[in-house]
RNA sequence: GCCUAGGUGGUGUAACGGCAGCAUAAGAGAUUGUGGCUCUCUUGACGGGGGUUCGAUUCCCCCCCUGGGCCCCA
């Protein structure tokens, strides 16, 4: 026997879960189109080289990396950014802002638990060339129209700035040696709390002094701008800070304006990924049920770009993680109009009818139906009953005794009824009956 | 990579150092033309490897996988 495991970390889709993927991949294309980003796709594949341009020691540790059968050092791109830093660096007229979708698989070499796979679909979103804090509000709020489509409710987004970190850093008297491990550890808030957020920041070597000043400033959050006003107050005496504030400020008029605010926190105690941004970053989270953490995360990367090609490029995006999401969609309960079954179901009684079946099935099929024939020439019971496991709204009957009455049984799976119909007159029937059909 | 709890048919479970049982799903039939009930039958499991033992699914060791935590999350 063959060994019929997958691969650690990855998993197959299939039936509801495959459903609901394909239905959030629907979703999120629909939304960013509407948004006017042009859809892109690239190789799952990139040079070692490509892949490490963002440095850093643990992305070797975290790749899917191995040497081609040409001896080139290539690895899994581990997520859809990276490719595009290349494209554009290696595409450098393209008309700014240059503003992409993508969506596709990612591969990560974690350790894999609930929520987390080692082969995960994102669905991005990018803008390149727009400095402003517009474009950081503007895939925010790509990202709030898909999650109102899909998840409908129970999910929120934290926003943050890195020049706010810096700036709290500066405030509290930490050096900048150490701001990467404060930054680490008050984005741990959620999770240890802050007693435990203290013990980590005493650990890292932060002097003690400093350290009040970042407690305090983990409780300031909230929507809108009260929240801000309260950020600008603490780093009145940085101007990384207020540059950051500011930044955010734009943002939030933004989010005012169209009327999400309530659906946005601005909290100091977030800081994501290290090294790689440098500006506003933002983070998803689902409330409810299934805990899988972030559910999106982004942020502005305005030197990613410029360490392929040497052009400095602003740039910030967005990625929807597909997998995770997929995960809350079926423990809520897959909504009936994902699981519809099949509009008719063509239950031939004689093998040799079935071409009979296949001829009214294809008739059916360019009026946009959804149309099975049955395949395995059981009796009429089994027939009746895999149709209804199909959810078929109507069974098709066609059996001798229709065809020599040159016509078919149609029976209405719901109310369990059924009549003659001409075999010529199928497609007018439905159509006469389309209203029912409640696609 | 580290710590920890687990792993029995597709799924959910039971028992035991000595025949691995139940439920459900799936397939066939009772019923070769009108289903969902019922009845009968069938298929199908001890994650893998080593050790202790007359005998291991059970006890021990290693590995793999899954869950939880840590590290990390580009």
């Amino acid at each position: 026997m063959v060994d019929m495991r997958t691969v650690r970390g990855m998993r197959d889709l299939m039936g509801d879960e495959m459903r609901a993927r394909n239905f959030l991949v629907s979703q999120a294309t629909r939304v960013f189109e509407s948004f006017g980003y042009e859809p892109l796709d690239s190789p799952v594949m990139e040079l070692w080289e490509t892949l490490s341009a963002k440095g850093g020691e643990d992305v070797e540790a975290e790749t899917f990396k191995f040497t081609d059968k040409g001896a080139r050092e290539v690895g899994l791109r581990f997520d859809l950014t990276v490719p595009l830093a290349r494209i554009v660096a290696s595409n450098p007229h393209l008309r700014k802002p240059f503003k992409r979708y993508a969506i596709g698989k990612a591969w990560r070499y974690d350790r894999p638990q609930a929520g987390r796979y080692r082969e995960f679909m994102q669905a991005d979103v990018d803008i390149i060339g727009a400095a402003s804090p517009v474009a950081d509000a503007e895939v925010v709020l790509v990202a709030l129209e898909f999650l109102s489509r899909t998840l409908k409710e129970k999910y929120i987004i934290k926003i943050n700035n890195r020049k706010v970190l810096k700036g709290l850093t500066e405030v509290a008297g930490v050096e900048d040696s150490l701001a990467h491990e404060c930054f680490r550890s008050i984005d741990k808030l959620d999770k240890i709390g802050k007693d435990g957020v203290l013990e980590e920041l005493a650990s890292r070597g932060i002097p003690k002094d400093a350290t009040q000043t970042l407690l305090d400033a983990l409780d300031i959050g909230g929507s809108g701008n009260n929240a801000l006003e309260e950020f600008a107050e603490l780093l009145a005496n940085s101007e990384v800070g207020k540059e950051g504030v500011g930044e955010l400020k734009v943002m939030s008029d933004v989010f005012e304006e169209v009327g999400v605010s309530d659906l946005i926190r601005f909290e100091m105690s977030l800081a994501r990924g290290l090294d790689y941004y440098t500006g506003p970053v933002f983070e998803g989270r689902f409330l409810g049920k299934p805990k899988v953490g972030s559910i999106l995360g982004g942020g502005r990367y305005d030197h990613l770009i410029e360490k392929f090609c040497g052009t400095p490029t602003p740039a910030t995006g967005i990625s929807l993680g597909i997998d995770r999401i997929i995960d809350i969609i079926i423990a809520k309960g897959l909504p009936d109009k994902l699981s519809k079954g099949l509009d008719v179901f063509i239950a031939p009684l004689r093998k040799n009818l079935a071409s009979k079946g296949m001829k009214v099935a294809i008739q059916l099929i360019k009026e946009g139906m959804s149309v099975e024939v049955g395949l395995l020439g059981r009796s009429l019971g089994k027939l009746l009953e895999y149709a209804e496991s199909k959810g078929a709204r109507y069974t098709i009957i066609i059996g001798p005794k229709d065809i020599e009455k040159n016509s078919v049984s149609v029976r209405d799976m719901k109310e369990k009824d059924t009549r003659q119909v001409g075999i010529d007159e199928v497609v007018g029937f439905f159509k006469n009956t389309e209203d029912k059909l409640e696609w």
